[in-house]
RNA sequence: GCCCCCUUAGCUCAGUGGAUAGAGCAGCUGCCUUCUAAGCAGUUGGCCGAGGGUUCGAAUCCUUCAGGGGGCGCCA
């Protein structure tokens, strides 16, 4: 399919260049010209100020600019006429027979509607959810997924052969704290007096592996070490956790584990090359440490410094500690080394507002390392927040004072969590109010999209039902509110492009709703059975009724949400 | 103290330097004999946090300030 805005730029500039060539405009640069949607659907399809924008350069006013392009304006088949208007906009309108025949257009693309050539032979890995498996899936990372999956899904829009990945860890203290806590469980359940570790894990269902474990193994594993309980553990929660995101709609190609990066080297190796280029020192505390920070410090042994501060950073980062145990920061420096050297052309990195601080010193590795980091680009969205009887709930996983996700969807189903946590910009805290989610399940905007292709599907039913086909439909026969809809529709390509090149992928659930706002009035008088509708009118109409059915499939599926035909 | 995010209708939020700033929810008035009323039609509601600057043009860019959220470990 065609991006509108980028035909009309081809135009405006064929005709600048025709027009210099007749001597009616001198020479000067091109800027960057614009053209968008206006405002006011009275003012055209589409707009551009350019006009107004070459006024200095040209040194003519802008109405006679705008005057000139137009004269100038080449032929075009979607082009239906351009005019000016008051402080210099070109207005332009499609033409009304091609918009009718964009039907057959949206037809013969399906289900790959809008895929574009912008990525094409081009790979793109998306990295998100990276939670480490010590609790279920809980309603704040699922942001992360949400966000990070629906990133993934505009990739693939664009035409980018997509890897989704999954970065964990499985050897540090977090999860020996998880088997101690499993530990601890067991020996309860058991009825032996133990305690909890005091950094463990004192959510319920750790009670709820340890008794799964009990069923399994007896009282075999009474005098068996933290080890085992821990990998046990960990085997259940992932479990957990992959099914708790293939309901969402999830499913990540590569499950990356941060150890590998220690079994081939990597992070050693990352080490020595940061080296090589006069970023590493070792001291007991940081160059540009005050003296009271040096006073505090004492004696200490001596850790590895990263010189971070000739990159921009106001203070040094450990990469070794003095016990010579990397900080979480040097392997993730040599995981995103790994990355870059995997040959992606593009990639995303989805975080929660808490790494933000994390990832400009992975940032500022890559570039002491020469990588272009402009390849990299990260998302950080901020914290959800969640409500429930009117509280706020403070979660953490370590005091088990959390949501899991599987809660939330037993209760309102994977498609309201995916739209309530898409359709916020990444940058907006979320508020979401468990017993709004649920008591207000009727007047959603999630049900609202939906039963757009509720609708469509309907009309499909009742036409096999009556033996009626759109077969050789005259689409000439559609009216103005079909060809309002087919605008809208027609604009889903822009709206790709700029979802991705701003990492926004709210604008998909805002662009959703916006054509079903268009949808739901037309559909309401457009019918196509009713006895006053005369039959090659009705054909047309089914015609149209199934290019928008595959829009808001489209749309749907790009959200991670199901199109269904009943609700 | 430093860094990041936010401040737009009663509430929750969209808004890509362009024309008269938009939705949903809540409120009010109507509408089911025709493909799903989880819908439609109408209506109420705004000093875009404050000041200054850049621009032909600012909710949007820059800057100062105020208020709110989060982050600032030899934790992961």
């Amino acid at each position: 399919m065609k991006i509108l805005p980028q035909e009309h730029i081809v135009l405006i500039r064929q005709a600048i260049e025709s027009a210099r060539a007749a001597g009616d405009l001198p020479a000067f640069d091109l800027p960057e010209i614009r053209v968008q949607p206006p405002a006011r659907p009275e003012h055209g399809d589409y707009a551009s100020p350019v006009a107004m924008q070459l006024a200095k350069l040209a040194r003519k006013a802008p109405l006679e600019i705008a005057e000139i392009i137009v004269r100038h304006l080449p032929e075009a088949p979607f082009l239906g006429g351009a005019s000016v208007a008051k402080p210099g906009f070109i207005n332009f309108r499609l033409n009304e027979d091609w918009l009718k025949q964009q039907v057959e257009a949206i037809i013969a693309e399906g289900d790959a509607l809008f895929t574009l050539e912008r990525g094409k032979g081009q790979r793109a890995q998306v990295e998100f959810v990276s939670a480490n498996p010590t609790g279920p899936l809980h309603i704040g990372r699922t942001r992360g997924a949400v966000i990070g999956d629906t990133i993934a899904r505009l990739l693939e829009a664009l035409g980018y052969d997509v890897e989704r990945e999954y970065y964990f860890n499985n050897a540090g203290r977090q999860m020996e704290m998880l088997g101690r806590t499993l530990q601890a469980r067991y020996l309860q359940a058991l009825g032996h007096d133990a305690a909890l570790p005091e950094e463990g894990y004192a959510g319920e269902y750790m009670k709820d592996i340890a008794a799964q474990l009990v069923e399994e193994v007896g009282d075999s594993w009474l005098e068996q070490d933290w080890q085992p309980f821990k990998e046990y553990a960990e085997k259940i929660i992932f479990g957990w956790i992959r099914d708790s995101l293939l309901r969402l709609g999830v499913r990540h190609d590569v499950f990356f584990n941060e150890n590998s990066l220690y079994e081939d080297g990597a992070v050693w190796r990352t080490l020595d090359a940061l080296r090589e280029q006069g970023y590493i020192y070792e001291a007991p505390v940081w160059e540009g440490a005050s003296e009271e920070e040096r006073a505090a410090a004492g004696d200490a042994a001596p850790a590895t410094w990263f010189r971070t501060t000739r990159l921009g950073d106001d203070k040094d980062r450990v990469l070794v500690k003095a016990s010579g145990e990397p900080t979480y920061t040097l392997p993730d420096i040599a995981y995103h080394v790994n990355k870059f050297e995997r040959g992606f052309d593009l990639l995303v990195n989805v975080l929660g507002a808490d790494h933000g601080l994390q990832y400009q010193t992975v940032r500022r590795g890559l570039q002491a390392l020469g990588y272009d980091p402009s390849k990299l680009h990260v998302v950080i969205h901020q914290m959800v927040r969640i409500y429930k009887d009117g509280r706020l709930i403070k979660g953490s996983t370590r005091a088990g004072d959390v949501i899991p996700l599987d809660d939330v969807m037993d209760q309102v189903g994977p498609d309201p969590v995916r739209y309530f946590l898409l359709a916020r910009s990444p940058n907006t805290d979320v508020d979401f109010d468990l017993d709004l989610a649920i008591a207000h399940n009727n007047e959603n905007p999630v049900y609202y999209i939906q039963n757009a292709h509720v609708r469509c599907a309907g009309i499909f039913r009742m036409a096999e039902a009556r033996g009626f086909s759109d077969e050789d439909a005259d689409l000439s026969l559609l009216g103005e509110q079909e060809m309002v809809f087919l605008r809208q529709a027609l604009r889903m390509g822009e709206m790709l492009l700029y979802a991705v090149d701003e990492m926004a992928p709210h604008q998909l659930a805002v662009f959703a709703l916006d054509t079903a706002r268009i949808f739901h009035p037309m559909y309401d008088t457009v019918r196509v059975f009713h006895s006053e509708v005369p039959e090659d009118v009705a054909r047309a109409r089914l015609r149209f009724y199934r290019a928008a059915r595959i829009v808001f499939r489209r749309l749907l599926t790009l959200m991670g949400m199901n199109a269904p035909d009943f609700m």
